[in-house]
DNA sequence: GAGGGGTTTGGGAACGTTCTTAAGAACGTT
DNA sequence: AACGTTCTTAAGAACGTTCCCAAACCCCTC
């Protein structure tokens, strides 16, 4: 399996020598470390100065040092990106959307996965103040008072993914899942379902609570039946959690329409309802949440609860970058609305 | 959509003063800065002093200035990962992987995300030289000579993930795409397949270039019809390009399988398949690669095969970092061996 | 009590950059 | 010819850390 050769045979010289420097370009140039810093930051110079230098510095193949640089400037050209888990697919999205802003702005981007300990995302947020990065984009699974009080004197700017009390006095952006079920709920409804049963994920969960409190208020609003049986929990928004919960579920009750609070649970709704043998949407209608390349790629195409998670990223990163910018700005609060994309497995369009 | 509000109102003291550094702690320690250094990172000291030094240290929450340690030392500890598409269900995959290697290592996780381009990874790795990391763990998608050339000089350890020419001496970590298809054609072959088709991304790519002529060797080796109409070429490896290409092929030939050159690509070649009305497994079989969860999503849950992604990943985060712990370490060269995911789309179980 | 070995502590240089301050040059005005 | 103004360049401090080296101390032995 593992195959090792030798090194160096094939070719000779390796490393171009230790990193040049400042000095190295001065003493080349035969001019002082300042003005060479001066013309390579775009400082006023003679047009034979800043010949000199140039060519100095392309020669020996010069390229400012990061550390050195943001130990004097105070600034590391990095963001962090803080999420539960890289293999969500709405972190994902999430991901993909940010990558490409703060490339944009010049940061790079520096992703950590925490998992839903809260601990965990204490660490980072106080890690944080070691300076390797300018500011945080973090969305919590679970929020504690620990966290957020963590979050609060954090010397650098955070910005929150996701729902925060209303008193923290924090940017944030969040999705409103409350509006975003009634979509689901009112659209189902118009298809004549009545019986509209919930796979949520853990309810101590920032997420998992807010959609057992929208599908609870839609429910209600449509006068539909809120029995404890149509309501399951998965261990997690996974989907082989989602498989379990379903199938739980469908041994208690006889839903008309399933919804899963993520994608994920959607699809595994999907896919347990076919192999307990019920026809979708015939029988069970479905309908997902966070509108991910998951729906869209699942049989039959799974109806989406859309909460803006590119629109989300995209909106936390332009506000982080803001705020690293003005660090004295006002709060602002974000909120996404939700649409929905109808699919097959809703009846909509194949 | 977005609604304001003033800071500041909730509470008061935000910024717990500037950072504090070791002169500060030695300030209130009533020692020197050197011993405070020495003391915290693990130096002999009197057990007075130690603690002295840790309590002056807690009090006033020091945390060490990454900047300047790294300044000091020459690490970073940072690696970065540069993948084609952040998006990109393999990808993720090694993402997954490398971010609990690199974290348990004691490594901040870089993510860049290069696209398909050759100069922007290029870029990429004359970036390197910035010194804002110890190492790089690449997959580069297209392979050109400036870029090995790039990789060579690098004055930083970098890990290919993916297949290099013979004669360039950098670590690295393939897969066997050849052997991989030969998996999935042999076992199409035993279900009595014969017009076994290939849709295929971009062959200019490493994986498309591999894939492709993995598959030509596989049919000829089991005497199977090699006409050109069974091969169509999407123009990225994604869903979309997958859907039409498979449109594509249908519209020209009856194949009896198809191999996807990803899941993505397989996953849309099932869809187009059940849009055109033909029963999978039953009219034609499917078959994808890299073994993603997309496969497992799928319906019919999708046959792939296993290129070992996520211990392609962990070995090359492996070597890397032994790299930079060992920068003279022989070169070397891991191959992972394939394996086959049988699911339902090639009769597998449900 | 002086000398010597070993341990513990502190002083200070160095990493590479930016930026403040001041010195020097060029030039026009009185 | 002396002086002020402006522009260009250089010197050197500072960022916070680590680590080399020397100073200080302790304890033991002679």
């Amino acid at each position: 399996m593992a195959e090792t050769m030798k090194s160096g045979s094939t070719h000779e010289p390796k490393k171009p020598g230790p990193q040049s420097n400042l000095q190295l370009v001065a003493a080349k140039a035969g001019v002082s470390v300042s003005s060479v810093s001066r013309v390579l930051n775009g400082g006023s110079a003679s047009e034979e100065l800043a010949r000199k230098v140039r060519d100095a510095a392309a020669e020996l193949g010069y390229v400012p040092h990061a550390s050195a640089r943001s130990m004097r400037t105070g600034r590391t050209d990095q963001i962090t990106l803080a999420v539960a888990d890289v293999g969500n697919p709405v972190y994902v999205q999430m991901m993909r959307t940010v990558t490409g802003i703060v490339a944009k702005a010049g940061y790079r981007l520096v992703v950590s996965s925490t998992g839903s300990d809260p601990q965990a995302q204490i660490d980072l947020v106080t890690s944080l103040n070691r300076g390797y990065a300018d500011g945080l984009l973090m969305s919590p699974l679970r929020i504690t008072e620990d966290l957020i009080e963590a979050m609060r004197s954090s010397r650098l700017p955070i910005v929150v993914i996701g729902t925060l009390p209303a008193d923290v006095a924090l940017d944030n952006v969040r999705a409103d899942s409350a509006t975003g079920i009634g979509l689901a709920v009112e659209h189902l409804v118009a298809q004549g379902r009545r019986r509209i049963a919930l796979v949520n994920g853990p309810v101590d969960t920032v997420p998992g609570s807010a959609r057992l409190a929208g599908y609870l208020a839609a429910v209600e609003r449509f006068g539909l039946p809120t029995s404890s049986e149509l309501q399951v929990t998965a261990t997690a928004f996974t989907y082989r959690a989602g498989r379990k919960a379903t199938a739980a579920l469908l041994g208690q009750a006889s839903p008309d329409a399933i919804i899963g609070a993520n994608d994920l649970l959607g699809v595994a709704a999907l896919k347990e309802l076919a192999a307990a043998g019920a026809r979708v949407p015939d029988d069970v209608a479905v309908v997902g949440m966070d509108d991910t390349d998951a729906a869209e790629l699942a049989t039959p195409s799974l109806t989406s609860v859309d909460l803006g998670s590119a629109k989300r990223a995209k909106a936390a990163a332009k506000l982080l970058i803001r705020r690293i910018a003005e660090p004295d700005a006002p709060v602002s609060r974000i909120v996404i609305p939700p649409a929905l994309s109808v699919r097959e497995s809703t009846g909509g369009p194949a």
